[in-house]
Formats: structure tokens, C-alpha cells, sequence
DNA sequence: TTGCTTATTCGCATGATTTGCAGATTAGGC
DNA sequence: GCCTAATCTGCAAATCATGCGAATAAGCAA
């Protein structure tokens, strides 16, 4: 995703208000690596900007998700969740918190179907299950749950 | 999955009973490729049991599940998909009419993790999108939208 | 600054999917 | 055939997401 100022940018170019509640959703976006739901993103909203909407917050992201300035992903069927991560990476859920990571993954060129042989792919993600690195180290697991997904 | 005969015996085994309406979707799982949703098990189900529950069926997913006789996939956030196919395989989702069709992948082991260093995979999940055969060929372009996914 | 126009926001209703619960039913053993 | 616990069923309810209409406010012009 774009920062805040090219987003308001963009948004003025196409004609496309600029709003409290659209600045400071575009804030809370920014460089988020944790690949929040809409319900984490209005709480958060919400502590600075009492009486937002959760309709709003889902408003907006369906709009920065249609221009192209988020994706969107889904694990494990829960809801579904926000990523302003434009590069290609895939991602690693963490079995232990919850925690998801964006992560680049090396040789997947390598990887190909074998089986059917008739399937043409235009893209591929990936997605590790495992333990991330603050749930290996022993002496850091106080705050497991912290990012703990609820399903 | 196993067989419906073995999953007959594992049901008896372990004193749970043998009810038409397990048998009945134990039959409809059976090497099914389709990955069905609960709702699509139901729609099938109910057309040669009239008067089975949606609730049942969800209920002895959800124990096949626990079992380890099926596994949950979701994709892009729709409804929950059962596969009773429990070797190690991968999904591609077409595009164009929705099918998932399991495929197995070549060098998967030479794909790896470059940033962050620090999480340790026990799993890894690879779904392709992309055209399946039967949307790519033009002649049998007809009933593309069978499978179609409604989210 | 005021007013106008239209995009946005908001709140509520609704839809889709899934689970909890309690009473009715039935499989399987005696 | 009877009994008892497991199962099935129907409905309420939880969760997540979207549709809709009325109220509001951003951006522009005068």
C-alpha cells in the first residue's frame, strides 16, 4: 500500500473525498505487517476516533482493496484478513499465537505441478504452519496468545 | 478417507453407532475430488434422504474431521471445503469455473524460506489459481459455471 | 463565509455460514 | 422386545460481511 499522503493523492485525483475516518484508517494500514481483520482495524480505530463506524472501516477496505492498495487473505477459514504488503511474498501462520508473517520464499520457480499437467497457473501462494521465533525462544513466551486468531 | 466398509469398522470399533446418515455421507465422501462444502453435501444427501439435517451433516464432518478421515480447506474466504483425500497434495482453483483439483507438486523441498530466517515450518499449503483443462479448451466452454463458486 | 451537490458515513436490517442446545428418535446390546 | 446412551433434528444464536436509506460532511463555487 501506498503512504498516506500518496494515498490522499490518489484519492483526490480520482475524485474520491478525503475524510477523518479514511486519513486515519490510511495510518493504521501503513507498513501494518500484522495482517489485521476489519473488527481488529475498528478497534483500534475506534480508541482514536470514538463513534467510527465498523461499516466504514469495512467500507474503506473494500475500496483500498479494489484499487489495488491492499489484498486480502484467509487462513484456516477464519476472517478474513488485510495485507498492504504489495510485493510478492507468501506468508507463515504461527500454530503457537497466531501470528502471521510475510515471508519471501527462495527456488519457487522450482516448484511445479506434476500432477494433473493440465492445470495453467496465473498465481501461487504459500502458506507455512509452524512455530515462529518469539514461540521457539523458551525464555519470550509470556505474551503467546497476544496475536492469537480466534478460529 | 478410508472406505465406508472401514470407516463402518472404526465407527463400531470405537462405539459409536452406524446410523443411515452417516453411511449415507460416509458413500457421498467416498473418493470424491470435489471438495465439497457442507451445503453441497446436504443438497446431494437430502436428494436420497429426504428429511437429513443440515445439522447432522455438518456434525459428522465435523467428527470426520476430528478423526482424521477428512481435512478443512477454505479458499478466499468462502464456506468450508472437505477433502477426504489424506495424502500430501496441494490445490489449484480455477478461475474461470471455480473446480478445485487436487495436484501434487514436483520439488516442493527445493522452495524455502529466505526472510525471515526464523520460523520453522511444519507444514506448508501451495494453491494454485489459474485455467483449469476444461476452461482453456473452447469446444467444452458450455457448462463452465458448474462448479462455480458463489464466494 | 455561505450554500450547493454529491460522496461518505452511519446504523440497522439482512444474508451466509456455522455452532449450541434440548427434546425426540433410534442403534445396538441384553 | 426393552433399555439406555448415542444420535438426529429443528431452532436459536454467534460470527462475519454486505445492502440500503437517511443523515452528514467534503469540496467547490460564488
Amino acid at each position: 500500500m501506498r503512504s498516506p499522503e500518496q494515498l490522499v493523492e490518489r484519492f483526490r485525483s480520482e475524485g474520491l473525498k478525503i475524510t477523518p475516518q479514511r486519513q486515519l484508517l490510511f495510518s493504521l494500514l501503513h507498513e501494518n505487517a500484522e495482517h489485521p481483520t476489519a473488527e481488529a482495524l475498528f478497534t483500534t480505530a475506534s480508541s482514536q476516533m470514538p463513534g467510527i463506524s465498523l461499516r466504514t472501516v469495512y467500507q474503506t477496505l473494500t475500496d483500498l482493496t479494489e484499487m489495488g492498495e491492499l489484498s486480502q487473505v484467509t487462513f484456516d477459514g477464519g476472517a478474513v484478513r488485510f495485507d498492504p504488503n504489495l510485493n510478492d511474498h507468501h506468508h507463515a501462520v504461527c500454530n503457537e499465537c497466531g501470528a502471521i508473517a510475510d515471508v519471501s520464499i527462495d527456488h519457487l520457480d522450482a516448484m511445479s505441478i506434476s500432477e494433473p499437467n493440465n492445470f495453467s497457473p496465473s498465481s501461487t501462494s504459500v502458506v507455512f504452519h509452524g512455530t515462529c521465533a518469539r514461540c521457539a525462544t523458551p525464555t519470550s513466551n509470556i505474551d503467546k496468545s497476544a496475536n492469537n486468531q480466534t478460529k
